[in-house]
DNA sequence: TTGTAAGCGTTATCAT
DNA sequence: ATGATAACGCTTACAA
């Protein structure tokens, strides 16, 4: 049952030198006569030599490859954080080892498995319980935190939430726009979670009632669409729905479509990522933009600096936000920024 | 410098056994004695003990990792397969090394070097040339390609695109639309090229002029855009525009309305892959379905089926697609379905 | 039930 | 410029 591969003792026999000699070609040293060099390339790919990954990984001591811990790969969120985290792992040389929590029975164990075949680990929000990770920290092992609080002593990579959350309820606000309500879950994530908060101390500064509790919805479309269902189910139906996501946003879109309401006149919208699509929605939606794919370079970057030793203490960087206005909060104007 | 990380070594010196016995706690082989395991066990926590995977990969001949090598990892078709991928490779224990070939200056190098750490690959469409396809073949390493056609004897996860191609544009030339334009890279991929073939096809079998060459534009909101505002920039205006993909299709979206163009009257529009923004989009998208997750997790359990050491001759399997009839293309129904 | 020891396929240090 | 050879950290017969 299949013959094994051949190793760097095949091509040495096959070219009639060391393994030494041959490990030397693979990997570029000058040091080998051109002659020689020749030689072993020609038997090595004469009999199909593939160097063995895991046996240069633990002769180096280093894997090469940094690991991403997600709950879920899809969406248009993620896509852009793990863009920007190829690109700038692949500029510096490095695979990615990707996993998704959501569809892993336990976690703890994947992400404990996971870390034993890289060199560092960028972990998202609440995949993954703070015990596990302050575990993998005092292992050693070199890591960076996304969208989520700190702990212990890692490096963490934020994006500005309250202020600019604040900052748009305030618009809403100012539209004139008198019970809004607020459709995400504040328990299920950091982010969520400062978003509502952001949207309740604009209520709270604007001498107005202050809303009591959100609408439930998990950051996803289908959801979006119910608890928005839910919200304008209601006597006095409220005049907008702050979504704390685009993707919330979209099936509140899809919800007022269904009960005849135009947006932004009967109710507006607005949602948080600024996902490329978000201004194709008719109307354009009015969100928030995070620089997704900065966010995964610079937790590659982040990563990789420690990997490479240096161990300046930890940073938390929190990158800005920008409020896009389009039409669904009730401007008129198609474009234009208004920043905070 | 940074001490060395504890081995199994450490292990079994705090604990005062052997490393055999260690590992076989670790695997949880269950010939170990309880109290012992138990005393290993809480060994490995105080000294902090993270087993090295490359050691373990080295010794078991296996990576436990399949490779995928797609152009880049974001946009929704994207994201959906390698969701599939991500669901069916964790479900068998499996994890993934992905890669984008878009961000990286030499790919056959990332590749092959790719191919060191996993027991199995998965390349999509026209990433890596199909030389190196055939090398990595003869190394024996398990390969499945996705929407390409094969090369050599790999196997192959394809979708119906020629049958709905044709289906598709004779809808449109049904719905009385005389001109239309087909927006797309026939030459960038396999899929854009059947597309194309089945959109000249309804025109040839409708008796009417055949037409000559595609609008081209890559499978993006940006260049779809600037695409269909070059196809409409002539005097005799195109009634309708067959896009490669819905994210051209989106890009046709807003050149439309930049042009004060009402969508279906003034101009009909058709995508491709059903991404789950489509429906969302006003008028909404008629488009066809394309199974993504399933192509993914498809082609997770052909690589890992032929790992396991199965050596069933090749197969290229060919899912169905799905006509999607919404409003672009002159019906007015919401929803319904169209298949063929 | 536990230990001994021979791999696994590289890299890297000394010699030569 | 090239070759021996000792790590690297784990798994796995084979013994005990």
């Amino acid at each position: 049952m299949g013959k094994r591969p051949p190793t760097i003792y095949t091509v040495a026999d096959h070219a009639g030198v060391s393994i030494a000699t041959v490990s030397r070609v693979d990997r570029g040293d000058p040091a080998v006569a051109g002659s020689t060099a020749m030689r072993v390339r020609a038997s090595m790919r004469t009999v199909g030599y593939r160097p063995n990954g895991a046996a240069r990984a633990l002769a180096t001591r280093r894997h090469r490859a940094i690991g991403l811990v997600f709950p879920h790969l899809s969406g248009p969120y993620y896509a852009g954080v793990i863009l920007g985290l190829e690109a700038a792992a692949g500029a510096l040389g490095q695979n990615l080892f990707i996993v998704g929590t959501d569809s892993r029975v336990r976690p703890e164990q994947l992400v404990s498995d996971l870390s034993r075949s890289v060199d560092g680990l960028v972990v998202m929000g609440r995949t993954v319980p703070d015990e596990v990770i302050a575990e993998l920290q005092r292992g050693g092992l070199p890591l960076v935190l996304l969208a989520r609080p700190a702990v212990g002593s890692s490096d963490v990579v934020r994006t500005e939430n309250r202020r600019n959350a604040e900052a748009l309820t305030r618009h809403l606000l100012e539209h004139g726009h008198r019970r809004i309500v607020f459709i995400g879950d504040p328990a299920s994530s950091p982010d969520a979670a400062e978003r509502w908060d952001g949207f309740v101390a604009a209520h709270r500064d604007g001498g107005g009632p202050v809303p009591i509790r959100p609408v439930i919805s998990a950051f996803r479309e289908g959801e979006g669409r119910a608890a928005a269902l839910h919200a304008l189910a209601v006597k006095s139906r409220p005049a907008a729905l702050f979504c704390a996501n685009d993707e919330i946003a979209m099936g509140a879109y899809a919800a007022a479509a269904e009960l005849g309401l135009t947006i932004p006149t009967d109710l507006a919208i607005t949602g948080w990522d600024d996902i490329p699509v978000a201004r194709f929605l008719a109307p354009g939606l009015t969100t928030v933009r995070q620089p997704l794919a900065e966010i995964g370079a610079l937790a590659a970057r982040l990563v990789l600096e420690r990997v490479g030793g240096s161990h300046k203490k930890p940073v938390t960087t929190v990158l800005p936000t920008e409020i896009m206005i389009r039409s669904s909060c009730g401007c008129r104007s198609q474009g234009g920024t208004w920043e905070t």
